[in-house]
DNA sequence: ATGAAAGCGCTAACAA
DNA sequence: TTGTTAGCGCTTTCAT
C-alpha cells in the first residue's frame, strides 16, 4: 500500500504538497494539484487514517451509549444520532452496557484514549460524579436533563411529560391508575414518575406500580398481575408501546374492553401502538438523538429541551 | 496529557519497559513492572489509541453496513454483532446507507484508510463486483449467501424458507396468494420470492405482488389495496412482523376475520407479531448478526448457514 | 531483563 | 507556491 511519501515521488513534488492536495488548501498550482490528484487516483491512494487522527488529535467519530440496543426507546436515539452523522460525515460507534459500570467507563476512557471526540450518554449506569472527571477529554452529552454545567444535554420535561399523562387519564375519569417502569428506585425516570404519580393521585399504592419492564412480555406480565387484583385499576401507563402492547394483549385475553373496562396509554409512539390504536405520549426521541449529536459534535454544554405530545387513540 | 516517554521518565525505565508492562510482555522484572503501573494509575494514563492503530495496522473495529437502522431485520443483526462485539472487545460502528451506491463505497473505504479491521454487509446496494476489490484491505462478510470465495458470509437459505412458507399457506388450503417483499427486482431476496412463489402456486399475478413495504403503514397500505380486489387474495406473505402487523389492522378495520377471511403469514418473529398472534417465519436473525461479527473478527471466508423456522400462530 | 533508536503515515511550522 | 523537517505516541527490532 503506497503512503503519501511514494505519492509524492512518484508525482515528482514533495509530501506537504501532496498533503496540500489532500486537505484542499489553496496556495498549490493547478499544474502540481492535477499531477498529485492523477497518481492518486491511479494507485486509488487512502490517507491512513490512524496517523491523521495521531496527528490531528480527532478522530471524527462519536459513540453512542446505550444500555439495550434492541430497545424502542433506545434504538430512536441511535437513529436520531446516525442522521445528523451522516450529514455532518462523522461515523457512529454504539456502545452497549447493559447497565454494566464498568463498561460504561471503559467507553468513557475512549475518550480519553483519542478514539472517540465524544459520547452520547443515552442512559447511565455511573453516577455523574465518576463520569464528570472525562469531560476533560471530550465532549459529553445527556440525553436527561443535568445540572451539571459541564455536561450538554438534549432532554424531555419528563416529570412535566408524566405529569400530564396522569391528569390527563384523570380527567378521562380514572382514580385507580397504575403504572409500570423500566428500572427501579435507582433510576430517576422512576423516581420522577413516582413524583408524578402523587402529585396527581396522592401516595402510590404498592400494588399499582410495577418495575424492570422492558418488553412485550414483561408488559403481558404485568398486566397479568394488575388485572387479576381485587380493586383492579381502570387505567394503565405503561412505559413504552411494547409494554403496552403486552398488556393489551392480556387484557384482549381475559376478555376485557379497552378503554372501558382498562384504559391503557404508552409511551413512544411506536409501530405496535399505531397497530393496536394505542394512546401513546410520544418523548421525541428522534430528535433528542439529533440534538444530542449536534451538541456532541460542536463540544456544546448547553440544554436543549425537546418537547413531548400526547397522541390520542382508542385505548383511553 | 502524559505519554509514554512521560511515564518511563517519572518511573525510571525507558519507553520499550514501559510498553511491554502496558502490553502485558514477560520479561519485565517485578520491580519495574512494579514501578511503572505506579504511574500510570497515578498519572492515570492511557495509551493512544491511533498511535497503537498507526502502528499495529489494525483497529479492532467492525464496521456494519446496514441501509436502515430502524428497521427491524437489521436491528437484529445489529444485536447479534454488538452481542459478540463485547464479548470479544470490539468495537462496532454502524454505517447507515439507504441503499446509497456511493455511500456503501464510502464506507468500504474505511477498510482502505485502515479505519475498520472488516465490514459486515447486512444487505448492499451495489454489486460485487464493485465490492470484491475491497476484500485486499480487511474482512468483509455477507449477511446473504454469495458464491464470491473471497466473500464470508453468515446467509439463510431463503429461497428453501420462501419455498416452504408459500407451501405451508398452500397446504392450509390457500391458493389465491399474495405477498410483498422490501425492495423491488434489483433485490435478490425479491428475486427468491418470486421464484419461490412460481414453484409453489405458479406465475405471479401482478395484482398479488407489492414492492417497497418497509413499515406498519406500508403494510396497511398494501393490505388496503390487496384486500379491495375483486378476487381478493386468502393468504398474505408480509415481508416481516410489522407490515404484516399493519395488514392485520387494515383487515380487523375492515371487518375481515384473520385467518377465516385472510390469512396472514410474518417474518423474523417480532414482538408486535406476538401481540398479534402473528405467524411467523423466523429467520435467526441475532444468530446471522452473531455469526457475521465471528466470521469478520477471524477474517474467515467460511459459508456458514444459519436455519430457519416457521413459529405457528393463529393468523393462519 | 532492559534500552536505544528506527519507524508507522501523516500534518504543519518554518524556510526558501 | 513549494520543500524540508520535526514531530504526533506508540511498537518493535536489535543490541547489550
Amino acid at each position: 500500500m503506497p503512503n503519501i511519501h511514494d505519492i509524492a515521488k512518484k508525482a515528482g513534488v514533495s509530501v506537504s504538497t501532496v498533503s496540500r492536495v489532500l486537505n484542499n488548501y489553496k496556495y498549490v498550482s493547478e499544474e502540481k494539484r492535477k499531477a498529485v490528484q492523477r497518481v492518486i487516483d491511479e494507485w486509488s491512494f487512502a490517507p491512513n487514517r490512524n496517523a491523521i487522527g495521531l496527528i490531528r488529535g480527532e478522530t471524527r467519530m462519536i459513540g453512542v451509549i446505550m444500555p439495550y440496543n434492541n430497545n424502542q426507546a433506545f434504538d430512536q436515539m441511535l437513529h436520531g444520532a446516525l442522521n445528523r452523522s451522516r450529514e455532518l460525515d462523522y461515523s457512529v460507534a454504539v456502545l452497549p452496557t447493559k447497565y454494566d459500570k464498568n463498561k460504561e467507563l471503559e467507553y468513557l476512557y475512549m475518550l480519553k484514549n483519542k478514539w472517540l471526540d465524544g459520547v452520547i450518554i443515552t442512559s447511565r449506569a455511573n453516577d455523574w460524579e465518576q463520569i464528570l472527571p472525562y469531560v476533560e477529554y471530550g465532549a459529553i452529552i445527556a440525553c436527561e436533563f443535568t445540572e451539571h454545567p459541564e455536561i450538554g444535554c438534549a432532554y424531555i420535561d419528563r416529570y412535566a411529560s408524566y405529569v400530564d399523562s396522569f391528569q390527563f387519564l384523570k380527567e378521562k375519569g380514572h382514580q385507580a391508575v397504575a403504572f409500570t417502569t423500566a428500572r427501579g428506585w435507582e433510576s430517576k425516570s422512576t423516581q420522577q414518575t413516582i413524583a408524578a404519580y402523587e402529585n396527581v393521585f396522592g401516595a402510590v399504592p404498592d400494588r399499582y406500580f410495577i418495575s424492570d419492564c422492558y418488553s412485550f412480555e414483561d408488559g403481558y406480565r404485568a398486566a397479568e398481575k394488575l388485572l387479576g387484583l381485587s380493586d383492579r385499576p381502570t387505567a394503565i401507563y405503561a412505559n413504552g408501546d411494547e409494554v403496552a402492547g403486552g398488556m393489551y394483549r392480556y387484557a384482549a385475553s381475559a376478555g376485557l374492553t379497552i378503554p372501558q373496562d382498562v384504559a391503557i396509554l404508552g409511551q413512544e409512539n411506536q409501530p405496535i401502538g399505531v397497530a393496536l390504536d394505542l394512546c401513546s405520549v410520544d418523548h421525541r426521541l428522534v430528535q433528542v438523538g439529533e440534538q444530542a449529536f449536534d451538541l456532541a459534535v460542536r463540544r456544546s454544554r448547553d440544554k436543549v429541551n425537546i418537547p413531548y405530545r400526547i397522541i390520542k387513540r382508542s385505548s383511553v
